[in-house]
RNA sequence: GCCCUCGUAGCUCAGAGGAUAGAGCGCCGGCCUCCGGAGCCGGGUGCGCAGGUUCGAGUCCUGCCGAGGGUACCA
């Protein structure tokens, strides 16, 4: 927000330069504004002049002096300088910065919101993991990623829907099953064999007990198939509650848990089928029915039913894919999904076009593997071998807040490296409380000041914030819809709990350097005190984006 | 084989084509008669290798080396 403010100021005084003829004339490019490494540089940089050395035919020092000149005055532009080879150089002014304390504390809840969405409509698919057994630690980073990008998009004004896609349909749902009445009639004393490629896990026989507590034996004289596949669906329903408790633990909530085999069910993949024969995008091949997505860019044709008649998965995407698009209308669509999907990631513009969609409403976000490390080795993790680390595990261990911040701070394409042994030993040395120690502090020194008789600080003058920590927090706290932005532009959230640890690391240092209440020097303490004030609603809604508490006391 | 991602400090990781490449952990040494020491300060020649593009490359391109993933009428 601020930086599109200080690119559109440096805009006019280029145009401000030509006009007065200290520039030539000549159509200026969009002017790049970031956000210098060095303090020394000041807040906001251009290397405008630096690009405009060629169009300009002038070495960049003397442009960015004649545009430095012609920079209007506003009321947050402190100093304007140049710098060799050709930068420009932007500092806040002092009082302006200590005025956005009282802006923040307005703004409240919402500080930091930046306009990106206008309210349309996006949907969030994450999680999604198969409903056949207990979420692994992998999923618990699909979580982390998804919800967070959900809270950032609401933050970016868009209209969010959190949604879970439950693959209830096809041939891992039959063997899952399969593999609960085999230990359904095993627990009942009947001798039936897991099916060959069932199953191995032993929750599998958790869920057949909770069924059997449920319903009793009665499944046993039931045709087999038809009691396999009843199982199947009680299993599943249970998987779902389970789903659902452990994803409450890490803070994660769906509006909509949606079924794959609805889609069947319902009739909605014979329509999508109807629409695209019509439109002539299908062919006959090898008893086959395919989807010509070679036509759409695709360097192959896919499968959409198979010659036994089964629908293909691509067959589900298409019609899940249409779902939301054309009969919910979701303006934009974010899936999120492991990187072992990546080829199925890559189709996926091909499939939009085919339906006559814009693919840039889809966004895919892949994300990288979690590897656990356990007693020196790896764990294969597979549910359809029966290893792997439940989330519900690791969270006996390590606290949820911290289990988030681990998953959130590598960025998307990294592999975690998870060590549980070395997680247990340092979880009290992860970040997060870093952060959260900043607002349990923030918030013991607002009860303090109560108590010295400086409860009531709303009268306090922000002017008279000057101190270089001070200031310095402000910065910190004015950059987070920067840092929103960056989230939303890239669906990378990784950058948000590095900012919060900058952003404490802020407080932490002002905190040193300021004594905040200081009962002989009121004037000054309840100036002070609405900059700790502004830090807390600061610190609260970068924790809250991420979906962590924010705790009054530690 | 082909495709994708990654390779930055002892370890785990950030890094929006720019200025002197940062943080956490670990290690060593300091800091409160005062609002929470889960804090603060100091201690460091590390961008896998070789070319290229650019005024400027950790960042973009090519090749090589190393790690992971993907390459079905499986999901």
């Amino acid at each position: 927000m601020l930086r599109e403010t200080v690119a559109d100021l440096f805009a006019a005084a280029v145009r401000s330069a030509q006009a007065a003829g200290d520039l030539p004339a000549f159509d200026p490019p969009a002017v790049e504004v970031q956000r210098p490494r060095s303090a020394e540089h000041g807040d906001f940089a251009t290397n405008v002049a630096m690009q405009l050395a060629r169009p300009a035919r002038l070495a960049p020092l003397r442009i960015a002096e004649a545009v430095a000149r012609h920079v209007a005055a506003a009321d947050f532009v402190g100093a304007v300088t140049v710098a060799p080879p050709g930068f420009i150089n932007l500092t806040l002014a002092d009082a302006w910065l200590a005025g956005q304390v009282d802006a923040v504390r307005a703004a409240g809840a919402g500080f930091a919101d930046v306009d990106l969405g206008g309210g349309r409509s996006l949907q969030v698919e994450f999680v999604s993991a198969n409903p056949t057994g207990p979420l692994h630690v992998g999923g618990a980073r699909n979580a982390a990623i998804g919800d967070t990008l959900a809270r950032v998009l609401e933050a970016c004004g868009w209209r969010v829907q959190r949604e879970y896609y439950l693959n209830d349909a096809g041939s891992q749902m039959a063997k899952f099953g399969a593999s609960v009445y085999a230990r359904y009639c095993q627990a009942l004393g009947r001798d039936v064999p897991l099916p060959e490629d069932g199953y191995p896990g032993a929750y599998i026989a958790d869920y057949a007990a909770r069924i059997h507590t449920a319903a009793g034996d009665r499944f046993l004289d039931v045709e087999p198939d038809v009691a396999a596949r009843e199982l199947g669906r009680q299993a599943v329903a249970a998987v779902v509650d389970d789903l659902e408790a452990v994803l409450g633990r890490i803070r994660c909530r769906f509006d909509t848990w949606f079924s794959e085999q609805s889609l069947y069910d319902s009739g909605a993949f014979e329509r999508v089928m109807r629409d695209l024969r019509a439109q002539g995008v299908t062919f006959e091949r090898d008893g086959a029915e395919w989807l010509a997505t070679s036509r759409f860019g695709g360097d192959r044709d896919e499968v959409l039913v198979r010659s036994s008649g089964q629908p293909g998965y691509y067959a589900s995407d298409v019609a899940y894919h249409h779902d939301k698009f054309v009969v919910r209308g979701f303006d934009r669509v974010v899936d999120v999904w492991a990187v072992d999907h990546q080829n199925q990631a890559r189709r996926m513009p091909f499939l939009m076009r085919a339906l006559g969609l814009d693919p840039e409403r889809l966004s895919i976000v892949l994300y990288d593997l979690v590897k656990v490390v356990e007693g020196g080795a790896e764990v294969k993790m597979s549910k359809r071998r029966g290893t792997f680390i439940a989330l519900e595990d690791v969270l006996e261990a390590i606290d949820a807040d911290a289990v988030r911040f681990m998953m959130l701070t590598r960025s998307n394409e990294q592999v975690i490296e998870l060590d549980l042994d070395l997680a247990r030993q340092q979880s009290n040395d992860n970040p997060v409380y870093y952060v959260q120690y900043g607002h349990a502090r923030i918030c013991s020194i607002l009860r303090v000041a109560a108590e010295r008789g400086l409860g009531d600080f709303d009268g306090g003058d922000v002017a008279r914030l000057r101190h270089p920590a001070e200031l310095a927090l402000v910065r910190q706290m004015l950059r987070l819809s920067d840092v929103l932005e960056k989230v939303a532009a890239d669906l990378a959230p990784h950058h948000l709990p590095h900012y919060a640890q900058e952003l404490a690391r802020a407080f932490h240092l002002f905190y040193h350097d300021c004594q905040v209440v200081d009962p002989a020097e009121p004037d000054l303490s309840r100036a002070r005190l609405k900059l700790v004030d502004a830090a807390r609603i600061a610190l609260a809604r970068v924790l809250d984006l991420m979906g962590m508490h924010a705790p009054e006391q530690m």
